[in-house]
DNA sequence: TAATAAAATTGGTATAGACAACTATATGTC
DNA sequence: GACATATAGTTGTCTATACCAATTTTATTA
């Protein structure tokens, strides 16, 4: 079996789950029954039954696989071909749906926070970048969105950067830190005249109002993002996880 | 240093990571700051360098620390006091709530379901569990709920069990399967009769609907919930982490 | 003083082995 | 046939060691 190579860049536990991983998805472990145990796995593979473990954990972690003491090392239901159930970005989200997103940036400035923003942004007398934007997917507006950001976390925003990447791509890739969770309170409301115009719906029809507050590995809040959609298009849709 | 038990019946990893959380709570170790290096705590706890990276590693998958190659291993901020992101049920919710829930339960019967509800089942001809109920939380009605159980995984189920403990405690301590995920859809829209009475609203007030839609640990779906909440009193609030 | 090189420190990967706890199967006994 | 018992197989826990890769710190050099 020469499945793992010991001279690759890529360590032997990664090498090892992207086979197991392709041996579920062309059938050869099914959903429900055990893979090989851990002993014959380092046999076959040719590492220690602790390499094998590894990357057995990381599999468990990640839901593709379930461990019972004493039985074995089963393969999950895989339930969802598309995870739903972390952060996203409006871009990404509408990727994901199989639709193409794009902006129509009518604010991007910086000013003094209100006092609530300045309050969850944990901000003292410092400046924030504030976008308005209408967003589109497949050219039809689906959210008007509001975005706070600290100028102090990325100094060096444009707003060239709104055009051609996701927010969250440009924090990922230009920069040094990351992103590590957000909190997300949704709730219906009516549309006023502010959110009808631009979302092209009538004033007393349902709108989705979502705020999320992101924030990075640190800890520190790096956004306030309050969306406003458009209930006859858009559905929130999540994925969770029992505790 | 006889922080750890040796002879204990709880293994040694387990007891260092209560150790590092008691330590992180009364603030020797401060957040955004490195904790021991790997080696220290080894010596420190007199195990192996590999059973404190055992305690450490599910302490990051956990969220509560995050590794730095060549750096350390530090205290990630404690953002959300009480997690909020799992699946838990209408009672649960509430509770994390500070609020007492009750039901008023409108219908409950075994029937042949709908299409719709057979197909999210993987229902052949079999019946399920309805249910309607009106959500109190402290007395206030909260949302209208309507779920549909197949009857073939929980036959024992009775009417009573409603009232006396949530439905998900129940999966959790009376049968001996237990929940792995659910997938939500949750969307605004506008209360109509069927809404305004029970919840006491106006007609033409916002509501938020929430279906949800159960799996267990095997795979099988074991739920489909519809709920409709007032927008005047309730907002989904929901953790989501960065994959 | 500033740039560079070397050393020390840190987490990342991997080995080989040991015993414990648990499950399923085969075996023997009544 | 029913029931206890041994046995083999599985994951769970832990050790002691080794080397690698990334980063920080210290020493050296220009």
């Amino acid at each position: 079996m020469n499945v793992v190579d010991k001279d690759s860049p890529l360590p032997m536990y990664y090498q090892i789950e992207e086979d197991i991983k392709r041996r579920i998805e062309e059938g050869s472990y099914e959903t429900g029954k055990p893979i090989p145990s851990e002993r014959e796995l380092s046999e076959k593979y040719e590492v220690s039954r602790m390499t094998v473990r590894q990357a057995i954990s990381n599999m468990v972690r990640d839901r593709l696989l379930y461990r019972e003491k004493g039985r074995g090392t089963f393969v999950a239901e895989q339930k969802f071909e598309q995870p739903l159930d972390g952060v996203t970005s409006f871009s990404e989200d509408m990727k994901r749906r199989g639709l193409s997103p794009h902006n129509e940036l009518l604010v991007f400035e910086k000013m003094i926070p209100d006092e609530t923003t300045k309050d969850i942004l944990a901000l003292g007398t410092e400046e924030v970048y504030y976008l308005k934007r209408i967003r589109y997917a497949d050219n039809e507006p689906m959210a008007v969105e509001e975005t706070f950001i600290p100028v102090r976390l990325f100094p060096e925003l444009e707003e060239k950067v709104f055009g051609v990447m996701s927010f969250y791509e440009y924090i990922e890739t230009k920069t040094d830190v990351s992103i590590r969770s957000a909190r997300q309170t949704i709730e219906a409301g009516i549309a006023g005249e502010d959110e009808a115009a631009p979302l092209a719906i009538d004033e007393g029809a349902a709108i989705l109002q979502i705020e999320r507050i992101g924030y990075l590995t640190n800890g520190l809040p790096f956004e306030r993002n309050i969306s406003t959609y458009r209930s006859d298009r858009y559905k929130f849709i999540s994925d969770m996880y029992r505790n």
